[in-house]
DNA sequence: TTGAAAGCGCTAACAC
DNA sequence: GTGTTAGCGCTTTCAA
């Protein structure tokens, strides 16, 4: 049995008490916890018993005191750029983060960065070595000192996204070059002569890779650069609406367009409309990020689905194997392949 | 200047250093610290002023050991059902309890709780006093014995959602029943005559609460119950085309419906359309959650909005003050209300 | 009002 | 292999 405390909660036991009723001194109870290979199989066998009567569950502030490590990782979201990313993505990456740490035993400690305001050294003071063993960082701005702020501190980071001009930074990303390239190829595979595109915004990773994408795809198909095919949006349904809008005024001849975001995309749907020109027949587009909106628009949407969930997976599980590691200075990087998702729309 | 280790990590300071430099004993240090009002004021300048000098933080497994509180919250979301919330939902009432956390210093722990396989003890062994001190509960199935099992350990819990019968929980939710009332009875004072529904899973409380809202301003206006105007869904898209379809053939003379989810709406519209009915001229619909789907569809769709940000901010702030109070005995319970969003559909 | 000291539960270094 | 012991950094009596 346990002991209680005068207000009624449970005292949990502690290794002591284990020891004690295993017949064995703290220390070895301790090894066997902690499956340390030098301890003989039948004592082992007496503290693994002890622990499973008494339900022992170690006292993690008591160990972290003394290893000086907390078992936990903190989870870093930018609050801004939060909105622009599709819901379900920011859902699977933090299920794929949340799986690893469960098989790992590890917590994971959210923390959302909001505006300015509270950026001076709100989140900064508690992701230190002494809170968290390692940070996992999605959607940082660019230009943004936070990551060098706590790697100073001697916390282990991974980006999700690659972030740009860190040489040093360890980071997991999807194929948006990739994803972008196949879907413009694939517009022009299926006969479209004149595809345009639409941007997304030139200061995030993501928005400049799927141009790139894009590009490369027309460079691969012998079409030279044309500027007013291009037209540059802020990832939302307005900024889509409008650059469709832009487009048409340029360039009235154009058969297809790549939208690099789902919302997007159905703001360019909704401007084709209004425009009289339909989906497919006059123009085919295809957008990009799998969202639920896409499934269900009219026409539904070809777009290009991510791996989020394993997005997240791979973040949790490169900074899991940094933190084990002897020396994480090594930077690592991994890119995760897209697929395209063809529906109605192209 | 901190010291720092061989690996080139910095060393925090500890109070110790602080009481130190500040030329008074430990104790006092941890006084000033903690805001204890027996402190002279000049003692506790000095104190403050080597803090700031050595960039103190405390280092909380110290204190959690003999504190025995932890300083964190967990979120516990189960899975399944995650997915049938709309996202923006899930974001918004993160973002609402991640502000409250970081304006009280707390740290928010993230637990999913995956399918029965893990659940058996995984979440539950690190779901206790010894680590978190307490718990915000969302979407909780039916019937689940999770709460009354954290409850026992002696961890306190708010809900989000009304959880169903269990008169003890301490609990926040949005208005459903107002909410499905007054999209109805706006239905009805926009001269509909004949208003179906298509009802959320009866094994789920909102469900519940939002069919009870259609009947209710049914009643209010004299209209008698009519079982062929209600169809049943499963708040996704699908399922609520399917209702509708069911619904049409019940009842093809209905000229509105309220749906008690977007997804949902979304799928009626897509069967509406199907049927050559148009929306609204032949059939009104109003929709549930305020989605971001719901302004983008076609037409614009009438929702009721959630105030989801603040549902996270009751909640976070109703468990810290369990947490403060004496005796947390008390059950509380908190509705907030909803509103009507208009838009092109009805 | 303050300092000294006990100890929270655990790991790791050291003896045996 | 195993027991013993010294702290990890902090709060909180208890005296002064």
């Amino acid at each position: 049995m346990t002991g209680s405390r005068a207000d009624g909660t449970p005292q949990r036991p502690t290794l002591e008490q284990v020891a004690a009723l295993a017949g064995v001194g703290r220390g070895t109870a301790s090894r066997v916890i902690n499956g340390s290979p030098a301890v003989a199989p039948q004592t082992r066998d007496a503290v693994m018993k002890a622990v499973a009567e008494l339900g022992y569950v170690p006292n993690q502030a008591a160990r972290s005191l003394v290893t000086r490590r907390t078992g936990a990782i903190a989870l870093v979201i930018s609050e801004p750029e939060e909105r622009l990313f599709s819901e379900p993505f920011f859902a699977g990456v933090v299920r794929g983060i949340s799986r690893v740490m469960d098989e790992h035993g590890r917590q994971l400690v959210l923390v959302l960065v909001h505006g300015a305001a509270e950026r001076t050294d709100e989140p900064a003071a508690y992701l230190s070595p002494q809170h968290v063993d390692g940070a996992l960082l999605l959607s940082q701005h660019e230009g943004d000192d936070l990551p060098q702020r706590l790697r100073d501190r001697g916390l282990t980071l991974v980006h999700g996204g690659r972030p740009p001009g860190d040489e040093q930074a360890s980071w997991v990303d999807v194929d948006n070059v990739g994803g972008a390239r196949g879907a413009a190829a694939h517009l022009l595979a299926r006969g479209r002569t004149t595809v345009a595109t639409i941007a997304g915004p030139p200061d995030m990773q993501a928005g400049r890779d799927r141009l790139q994408g894009y590009r490369e795809a027309l460079a691969a198909a012998g079409i030279p650069d044309s500027p007013d095919l291009v037209s540059v949006g802020d990832f939302t349904e307005l900024g889509g609406w409008r650059a469709m809008r832009r487009l048409l005024e340029q360039r009235s001849d154009l058969d297809a367009v790549f939208v690099a975001s789902d919302p997007m995309a159905l703001g360019a749907l909704r401007a084709l409309r209004e425009a009289g020109r339909t989906v497919p027949g006059d123009v085919a587009v295809v957008g990009f990020d799998d969202s639920p909106m896409a499934a269900v628009s009219d026409p539904p949407l070809t777009t290009v689905n991510q791996p989020v969930e394993r997005l997240g997976r791979e973040m949790a599980e490169m900074l899991l194997a940094s933190l084990t590691e002897s020396e994480a200075a090594e930077s690592r990087s991994v890119v995760l392949p897209t697929s395209l998702v063809q529906r109605g729309s192209s």
